[in-house]
This record gives C-alpha cells, structure tokens and sequence, in this order.
DNA sequence: TTGAAAGCGCTAACAA
DNA sequence: TTGTTAGCGCTTTCAA
C-alpha cells in the first residue's frame, strides 16, 4: 500500500505538504512546482487515500447508508439505489446499502452503520409512505427516500404523483380514446390520491367531463378480476390507466378473454413498477417510469449537501459529468420527483 | 463516543487490558474479576469497537463487498444481497453492496471498495453465466454467486438447476397432469440444460415417455406466443413447465385465449425469477423458488471462512442465532445450490 | 497478570 | 512556504 510517508520520501518534502497537495488545500500553501511534483510521484506510485485513517482524525468516513426495507420483496429498490450509488460516487462517497426485510434488525443494521461511521443516511420507505424516524437517526443528516415525514422536519424525497396521473391521462388522450377509464388501488396510498387527481385534470383539460363510473380501485385479489371484467363489459373503456403493473395484467387478462388486442382494440398505459412486467407486455403496454433512479441520486446529493454544510449545487461534481446523467434510454416517459426541503438535524 | 481509554479510566485498568477484554483474548491473560468487571463498564458506557482505528493496526476491516451488475434491472439480486447482509451481520461483517449496471464502472467500484480495505468480495453473476475475473480482485479471497468461474479456479455458489426442473415437474406428475410440457428458453444458458435434464428425469421417473414435441424452446419475444399457441393447439398439454415467469406469461395468455383456467383446465409451474409474477398469478400460478437468499447466505460464510482461514463449520456464529434460517414461509418448495470450493488465491 | 510504549496513515495547529 | 509535533482509537510487542 502506498502511504504518503512513501510519497514524502521520494519527492524529499514532508508528510503535511503531502497531505495538502492530496486534498487539494495547497493552493497559496505549496510552491506549485512543489505540489505538481507531488502529484506527479502519487499519480506514478497509484496513491489512494486510506479513508480509515483520515477518518480517524476528521470524523469524517464519506460513506452513506442506504436503509431500505424492501431491497429484496420489490424491484422498486433497485433503481434508487443505483441512483443514490451514482450520486455518491461522483461526489466521491462511498453507498452502504443495509437492508431490513427478512428478519433483519433495522436498529442493528443502523448501529452498525454507526459503527462504521456513516456520515449520513438515506431512509426508505417504498410507495411514498409516511413514516417516522428512528431514534438511532435523529443525531445526524437524513434524507427521506419515496417517504413522507410524519413530523415535517426530515427533507424527503418524493415522486411527483400528481404529474405521473396528468402524464399517464394525456398519452390516452393523445392516442385518441375516448372513454379512458382508470384502474386504481384501493388501499389509502398517496400515490392513489395525486395520480387520480392527475387523471382528472388530464382529462378535464382535454374538454372531457369526468366519468365516476370509468374509476375503479381495487386490490391486487381475485375481486379485482370482477370488478374490471364488469367495467369492461358494462363501460366499455377504450382506455386504461393502470395504477401499477399489477392492475394492467387484470385488463390483459380481461382483454384477452374478449378476443381484444392491447394495443390496437384498447390502449394501456400502466406505472411500471415493475419493469419485469414491461419488458414481457412491451410494446403493447405503455408504461410510465416512477423517478427512482432519480430519486435516489438526488437523495444522496442532498445529504451529501448537508454533511458537507453547502448548498445543493455548489456540489463538486466530477469536471467530466454533468451532475444528473440522462434518463436510461428504455425508460419512455420523464416524470419528476420533489425534493422537499426541511430543517434538518444537525450531526451532533 | 466511548473509547477504550475512557473504559481504561473509569476501571483503573491500562488501555491494553481493556483491548484484551474486548477481544476475548483474555482468557488466562487478565484476571477474571478484572475482565468482568471490564466487560460491566463496557457494557453500561454502550462501547462500541472503531472499526477505522483497529483496521489502521490489523488491516482487516471486517467489511465485504457485494458485486452485482444487476441490482436494479432484475429482482434476483435482492434475494442474494439480504442473504449475503445476512450471513456477514451474523458473523459480524459488515456487507458493502455496489451495483455496476447503469453506467457505472466496475473498475473504479471495485477501486473504492479496496480503498476502504473490503477484506473478501462477492462477485454476482445473475443466471448463474460463466465469468472471468476482474483483475483488481485478483489478491483478494472471493466468492462467485451464481457464477461458473471459466478458469476453475474460484469458489462459487451455483443453484442446482437440475433438482429445480426436477421438482417442478414432479409436481405436475403428482398434480395428476397427463401431458407435461417444458417452456425453455432458447439462449444457451446452464439453467437451460440442467432444467431440461431434471424435468427429463422426472418424467421418467413416474414411468412416462418423453415427446419431444412437448419440449420448446423461444426467446422472450412475439414469436413466443405464437410457438406456444401452437404447443397449445397441436399437443394439447394439461401441465406445463415453465423456464421461468416471462414464458409462464405466455402459457397465461395462451389459456385466457381459449377460456381456460389455470389451476382447473392445465397446470402451470414457473421458476420464481420474478416474484411479482407469482404475486400476481397467485395462487393459480404455482413456483419453484431459485435459492438467491440461501447462494448470497452461503457465499458470504465462505468468503469469511476465507479471510480467517478457518474451515466453514467453525465460524463464530451467534449462539442465538442458527447458522441457517428457515427459508421465508413464502417460498413454497426447497431447492438446493451447490458450493463449489476451489484453491482460491490469498490476500497478500 | 498488567502496563508502557510504539506505531498504523493521516490531519491540523503551530513554528520556523 | 514548509516542517515539526501531537494525536485520532486501537493493537501489539516487550518489560515489569
């Protein structure tokens, strides 16, 4: 391992003006003959900072924790965790991912997290949920990821339902339906609330007048089988806005026992959810993409803003990439999510 | 933050007795009152290790890194990390995941895991696919999940591809199906292979003869359906062996086509790659699970087994804890994987 | 059976 | 502009 005691040794200077030109503080400090020199002999001997030991002096490990509960049980984990990653390493941090379904301890994992020094979090709660923090959390910066914060004092990261409803209507519309019924959850969910809300506005601005009887919500059973066999049989719907993937595969299900294409007899824009579900019904099912990628990127800048005591932007993204990569290509829709900015607690 | 000097203080002890206390190497070294009365102290004050400041004397950091390259495009990662998390938190690792799909690059991942001085690594492979091995984690013991290491020389975790095609038509054989047909996929895949040998097995284990005309193979694609439309026509099977859920779809599709109902008129098995499918078909849609908790489990004790050089049955497990959970209540039927060791090259 | 002391790699105050 | 020095919390000889 190469230290910067190495480094010293060969460029003849000390310890401490290594130290300065490897954290890029040599500016006024260090001859820059001096510090090219420096940098020149690290770049040769492959010099990596040890952030152990560093970490010892500052307190300071640039890690993050990642605390999800469903990492395993959905695929929505996946992409906010590839984005809080990507965010993370740009700005030079390091993600550790714990999960606490499947008989994890949530309190362990977070003692360990601590342990290790984690210089924030990220806390997420899939399907925008409304939560509380626990204790062991409370004493540093915390971002709340697809959460809302029961207390109103935890900046959180949410996806924009209503837009995603507005978004999912406007394709129907402008793929010429006329009756475009909406096939939503029945649970009490936030998303259930501003996608429906969504669908209204996209329709009401479409000089539509909205149909109770096209707006159904089931749950994810056998009823729901029913109720949208009836909605077809009775409503006729040329349209359907799926509130996930789960429901779009009851009006597959129906579509196909009618001897209906998708695609060409009805059209469906459903909220992929699921990508799996995506890729086997593609291209005949239209999906809108929920922002977890992006979610998760913004999440760990945020945090990182905040361990870091600066403003958002003032980040130091890497010169060679532009802080937000585009979406990946296969996702068809941009939505968007909101960065709610609180007061937050202060590390200690 | 407590330290041992603070212990040290309130016990009238040095700082190394206190060392030796927490790191039960004080067995016939330190005077049992003392280390008890050591160990009290500890306890109340809620002492923690610093994970950074003994790994800048031991070099060992008790992390792990976890390699995917596909956390977020599929749900078989999620299984695999939880069991992995699992296993290290038992053991007192702690497991550091990064995902190296999405346009992130698994040199620099790999480069950051080293920095923060990972002690062994995971490197997952999904669909158990032939790997070669990144050079950067040529000096570090790993384990390969899922994997068929190309050079034979890498300890790997595989799913036993044969048991699962065996289990999954024994079941059609005992659910009374007449007319047993394999769904396979047509890309050349290990999984592919070995399913279709157990499911050959199992047929004729129950006195059947094969017709090779009820074996098919497609992609995931339009001819899919129609090639399974066909199998549906012209065989007329009553049972049907899925590759996995994406071809299960096309069975479903195909039935609700011609009015039938899965779980009364043909049965279907499906290898659970995609949870949310089984969820979904529930519980007409009857799955093998692939073992991806207990191959991430299993992956993480022998990596660990590696790094202390001790033979897998004698690592320190928690004496509350089994070294092996039940498998989640969920999963319906138990499939194996294999460990396959091999000479593995040391850490330097 | 215990403690003093050195040092892991790094940072930061202070002196020169 | 640079170097000296003192530690961060811990492990590990080596002496006592």
């Amino acid at each position: 391992m190469v230290t910067m005691k190495e480094i010293a040794k060969r460029t003849g200077v000390s310890i401490s003006t290594v130290s300065l030109v490897m954290n890029h503080r040599d500016a006024g400090r260090v001859k820059p003959a001096i510090a090219a020199h420096v940098r020149e002999v690290a770049e040769e001997l492959g010099y990596q900072v040890n952030p152990m030991a560093s970490s010892l002096r500052t307190n300071r490990t640039r890690t993050i924790g990642f605390i999800s509960e469903e990492v395993a049980t959905t695929p929505y984990a996946g992409g906010m965790i590839l984005g809080a990653q990507s965010a993370a390493s740009q700005l030079g941090y390091l993600l550790i991912t714990v999960s606490t379904d499947g008989g994890m301890d949530e309190g362990e994992e977070i003692d360990a997290l601590n342990r290790y020094g984690a210089d924030g979090f990220l806390y997420a709660k899939m399907s925008n949920r409304v939560t509380g923090l626990p204790d062991r959390l409370k004493h540093s910066p915390v971002v709340l990821v697809d959460a809302t914060d029961a207390d109103g004092t935890i900046p959180s990261i949410e996806p924009d339902e209503y837009r995603i409803g507005y978004d999912a209507t406007k394709r129907l519309v402008d793929a010429g339906c006329e009756r475009i019924a909406y096939v939503g959850c029945s649970e009490p969910m936030i998303a259930q609330e501003g996608r429906l809300a969504g669908y209204r506005a996209a329709l009401e601005e479409a000089g539509r007048k909205i149909d109770d009887r096209l707006i159904i919500s089931v749950l994810n059973n056998g009823p729901a089988l029913e109720a949208v066999s009836d909605l077809f049989d009775w409503e006729r719907p040329d349209g359907f806005f799926c509130f996930n993937d789960a429901r779009a595969w009851y009006v597959y299900e129906c579509a196909a026992r009618r001897g209906l294409t998708i695609g060409r007899d009805v059209s469906v824009v459903g909220v992929d959810n699921h990508r799996v579900f995506a890729e086997t019904f593609s291209p005949q099912l239209t999906t809108v993409a929920l922002p977890h990628f992006e979610m998760g990127y913004w999440a760990a800048a945020k945090v990182i803003s905040m361990i870091e005591q600066r403003p958002l932007d003032d980040l130091q993204w890497p010169e060679t990439t532009a802080p937000m990569p585009p979406l990946d290509a296969e996702i068809p829709a941009k939505v968007h999510c909101t960065l709610i900015e609180k007061e937050s607690v202060r590390k200690a």
